[in-house]
RNA sequence: GGGGAGAUACUCAAGCGGCCAACGAGGACAGACUGUAAAUCUGUUGGUUUCACCUUCGCAGGUUCGAAUCCUGCUCUCCCCA
């Protein structure tokens, strides 16, 4: 008899199935699901996210599914925050008339949101848009190499330790020194946070080909099902940081003018190909993934979930 | 039938006597990753016993100390005139 509720999370590289089992295994459980799926949280995408379908949301109690907005500021740090939130609410509730939990599913593509509820991150403040805002703009007018001056002498510790090439790396660490006047490394490894849950991680892989041909039929389906008009009501936001993905920004360069209607279907089946080929690396460094074929029955998953669940 | 252009690694494409296993781009593969993460960035991409050697630039010869680069012939592709 195990002391603590379990977290199932069910992580897998994007069209291999992960939605399905999801919501196998929390009718089996008598649970729910959260999603940490960093796109599926914003309402104005459905199509090009991949959301369950109103079938599925009914079959199961889901959170954090199309709960944002593409307008609102959202990050990491704030799902973990949230989901935390929920995950204790669930499993320890304030209210005496809430139903206990003993278990919850969380599904997600998300290598680093997944990480941020079972592993927890660091805490940092809030920086303002505006500081980034500024820091995008010198980067710009003069050029990475003047960031990366400016980091060695703010943050020594953080320069040496990340890659000093990636903009988003150099710009996240700056934020911090600008906004807080100390430097990002001084906020690394500060007490870590314990949960109250136990973690059971679950995979779901096939072999290179048949994600790829998942993939390919998936996106088809998404230009039937209507991607394209879905892509073009959003088209005046597509500089909303939720809008830098796979599937819209592919169609807003079709809507520009600059690709063809074919090109830009193909460019999404090769940039979803890559993003699966990320995720890959993510996931597999992952040592406490239970790795299952994608045709594997939710029943014989369902029952390794129990066994490792009695030790 | 006559004239012209061209054949370079998975693809496109530079190179026009030595600094070339061969620029660059694409693709593919591998990797990184603490609030932009479906984002962003990095590396590899002829072979091997990998700080060295071997085999490559349509094919076969030749010139040269030395050729992807020059010469000859052949094969194929494209364009123009008939």
């Amino acid at each position: 008899m195990r002391n603590k509720p379990l977290l199932i999370c069910v992580v897998g590289p994007t069209a291999i199935g992960k939605t399905s089992l999801a919501i196998a295994l929390a009718k089996a459980f008598s649970t729910e699901i959260i999603s940490a799926d960093s796109r599926q949280f914003y309402k104005e995408m459905s199509i090009g996210t991949a959301v369950p379908s109103k079938e599925e949301l009914q079959a199961v109690p889901h959170h954090f599914i199309q709960s944002k907005s593409i307008f609102d500021e959202y990050s990491v740090g704030d799902f973990e925050r949230e989901a935390l939130e929920l995950i204790n609410e669930k499993f320890f509730p304030s209210n005496n008339d809430n139903k206990v939990l003993d278990s919850l599913v969380m599904v997600g593509g998300s290598g680093l949101y997944v990480d941020a509820v079972v592993r927890g991150l660091d805490e940092f403040p809030t920086v303002p848009p505006e500081v980034r805002n500024k820091l995008n703009s010198e980067m710009e007018n003069l050029g990475i190499e003047h960031l990366q001056e400016r980091l060695k002498i703010a943050d020594p510790i953080q320069y040496s330790k990340i890659d000093i090439q990636n903009p988003h790396r150099v710009i996240r660490a700056l934020e911090i020194f600008e906004f807080t006047g100390k430097p990002f490394s001084s906020f690394l490894n500060q007490k870590s946070t314990p949960r109250a849950f136990e973690t059971l991680f679950i995979g779901l892989s096939a072999d290179r080909e048949t994600i790829y041909g998942r993939i390919n039929k998936r996106v088809d389906q998404m230009i039937d099902a209507g991607l394209i008009e879905e892509a073009r009501n959003l088209y005046n936001h597509r500089d909303r940081n939720a809008l830098q993905t796979v599937g819209y920004r592919e169609l807003f360069n079709y809507f520009d003018g600059s690709i063809s209607k074919e090109e830009a279907i193909s460019e999404i089946k090769k940039n979803t190909r890559r993003f699966a080929k990320r995720q890959g690396t993510w996931f597999r460094k992952n040592e406490a993934i239970h790795w299952f074929d994608y045709r594997t029955k939710p029943e014989e998953i369902l029952e390794f979930i129990h066994e490792k669940n009695a030790k």
